[in-house]
DNA sequence: TATTGTTATACTCTATAACTATA
DNA sequence: TATAGTTATAGAGTATAACAATA
């Protein structure tokens, strides 16, 4: 029984979902919510942006970033800093904590598949880093 | 150059996020929430549940269900009917309208990942297909 | 004037607690 | 008593509109 390629498609986009929600269910702080972590780690990768940067690299309104900027600020993972050139904008970077929060968390979430992946035979390893290949050339077109 | 095993987990975490967030902005167009649409689809694949029954099924609260039902019953897509042995119980199940919304809005969401399977050599295919079957095995462990 | 950040306000989705009907 | 469904109410997270400060 041969599957349509839009059979294909559907089963890929299921089964991406479901393994997304997941690894996104593995957290290292029960307390912060996907969007506030999302933050975080855009901080971590590309360094310190402004609010409105923030706000539509995540596709969200500046009144929403700022919001959960706030709540990372009070939790002490984030600060505010004015910008030296235009006094409008304001520079918002990880803290120490921030940075070891984001850390912790991608150790743990990495745990949790890596474990999945070692019991894995070789040949299934294989396949599955040649879908990862895939899964990017996907994303990016 | 080997990847190690915690590398090729990190690898996979990363693609599946990527390609989910892309997925995830393919969006409906239709009105419908994701949990909306996740009931439905429920409904459209397993058949007629129980308000409790979709409540653990999407691990939601009962109250909250019972609001996202009473949407899809305004709207037209599902119906309630007594239970003919539990008094206590009532059957969630599928219209017309419910059945045709959920084809329509799966070809539509499926579109583009589709599109993008479709040009990818057969061994490629093959390869996405195996990755969706070790995907699932690791979800359900 | 345009842009950046912020406050005010409202809507959606979620949860817990409490109530009704039935087993 | 226990279970299924529902109602009441509250807490996140989101959005648009409006405002202040700066370019």
């Amino acid at each position: 029984m041969q599957k349509t390629i839009a059979e294909q498609g559907s089963d890929l986009r299921m089964a991406v979902f479901r393994l997304s929600r997941r690894l996104r269910a593995q957290k290292a702080d029960d307390g912060m919510s996907d969007g506030q972590f999302a933050v975080l780690a855009a901080l971590y990768v590309d360094g310190a942006h402004t609010l409105t940067g923030l706000a539509e690299r995540e596709r969200v309104s500046a009144p929403s970033m700022n919001r959960t900027v706030n709540c990372l600020q009070d939790s002490g993972y984030v600060e505010r800093s004015a910008d030296p050139d235009d006094g409008r904008k304001t520079n918002i970077s990880l803290t120490d904590a921030g940075t070891s929060i984001v850390s912790e968390t991608v150790t743990k979430r990495d745990a949790w598949l890596t474990a999945r992946v070692k019991d894995l035979p070789k040949e299934d390893r294989g396949v599955l880093a040649r879908a990862v290949e895939l899964m990017e050339e996907i994303v990016s077109h």
